[in-house]
DNA sequence: ATTACTAAATGAATGACGTTCATTTACTAG
DNA sequence: CTAGTAAATGAACGTCATTCATTTAGTAAT
């Protein structure tokens, strides 16, 4: 991957202290993470993203290309919140009760990254690639066949990620309003629901997930 | 729901024609549409649509609020192309299966819309409530109990939603790149998963289907 | 027919944005 | 002291969605 050397042989510039420069990767990435927190992502913009450093607008693209590249930056930092210690000290079932729902929870305040990861490549984060390792781990020691771990990750996160967006509807999402009356059958499950009292996010979420990990461990053949 | 007759007792104008014009909803939505499966979400611009239909983008105005209230025409369009009829003629397991399967390849060529209708009360589409009673009455006939049936669909509904926004990732997601050698379990469980030969978005969604589904049968407790 | 009313279309303008680029600034190495 | 260079600047651009004053053209009432 090495480009032709230089013809000359000529010792190139070697170490390169940083130039100086207000900016680099990890300031621009905390400023954006911290607009996020405060004001969403409607608040993330580069002009905002600028001006939180001092700096102007086209400053920022010294150091990044795209604003796409700056939210892979924000998403590498979100990720490493997800919480996948308990692979190491759990049995499977439970590790992964804990892992999807500390990762549904992080991703709920940080729903407009859900649509970027579900598309980008792993490779950029070594930080969420080690993440996978310690899923992966967690079904190998559980004796699963290799060739299911994937799979069944894939099917977790999606999960999550659809649930991720779903908790950020509104709670009277289902209410079918003027179009009642000749829906008895859905009606009569949503006031059943609803009489629970419980939030039907959390709920499907809680529901799914457990059927979710029942199924895979019910279908999974072992190694 | 009415409001206070007119105070003279006068009466009112009655029919009203359509008043000329070119453009309705129907047809700014179906122009939409069209533009949408030409040329994916990106070309979807009031501009655009308006060109389309041989008009200025601004008489778009006069028929709707915003571009997310036209995303939401399309959405209705779409929705109704999912497939609910095999709760009519199946047991549970699987007219679910067939009616999640119709479901997501529909959302794969419309993923934009995705973010957007897990936010999006269900009280304006008279269509899209029709398929909730169809997927509640299936549920009931199958002996479940009132308050899960809600939840199950709303699982489901997640699941398929992020499997959608998968199934649009590049085939080489999780190609570990630069960073492989320390993640020994994650790339055993890829090179397996890739030695199948399945694609690896429909594996997870078949895998996570069947699991949710077992599951979700498993964990339920009849009425 | 003339008049009044009104839905609907126009085209120019606005305001956010992300992004580019020629130029300047200021540090570092030889 | 002289290049060389990373980084910052500020003025543009282009693309959008959206607004608004104005015009156009049907319809209903006198």
């Amino acid at each position: 991957m090495q480009e032709s050397a230089t013809p000359g042989g000529a010792p190139r510039r070697r170490v390169g202290r940083p130039r100086s420069g207000v900016l680099d990767r990890e300031l621009i990435a905390r400023a954006s993470l911290k607009l996020v927190t405060s004001g969403g992502y409607t608040a993330l913009t580069m002009s905002a993203v600028a001006k939180a450093l001092g700096v102007s607008p086209s400053a920022l693209y010294n150091h990044v290309e795209s604003k796409q590249e700056l939210m892979q930056w924000i998403q590498e930092i979100v990720m490493d919140g997800v919480d996948s210690s308990a692979f190491a000290t759990h049995p499977l079932e439970q590790a992964l009760l804990r892992w999807a729902a500390s990762y549904r929870d992080i991703f709920v305040d940080h729903a407009p990254l859900i649509p970027l990861i579900a598309v980008l490549p792993v490779s950029g984060s070594p930080r969420t690639l080690q993440m996978y390792e310690e899923v992966a781990a967690g079904f190998t020691r559980a004796g699963w066949k290799q060739s299911q771990i994937i799979p069944s990750i894939v099917a977790i996160e999606s999960f999550i990620f659809g649930s991720a967006l779903d908790a950020t509807a509104p709670l009277d999402i289902f209410d079918p309003g003027a179009n009642a009356g000749n829906i008895p059958h859905f009606e009569g499950a949503l006031a059943a629901q609803r009489a629970t009292g419980n939030n039907s996010a959390e709920d499907a979420f809680i529901t799914g997930l457990r059927a979710m990990i029942t199924g895979l461990l019910a279908n999974a053949e072992l190694d």
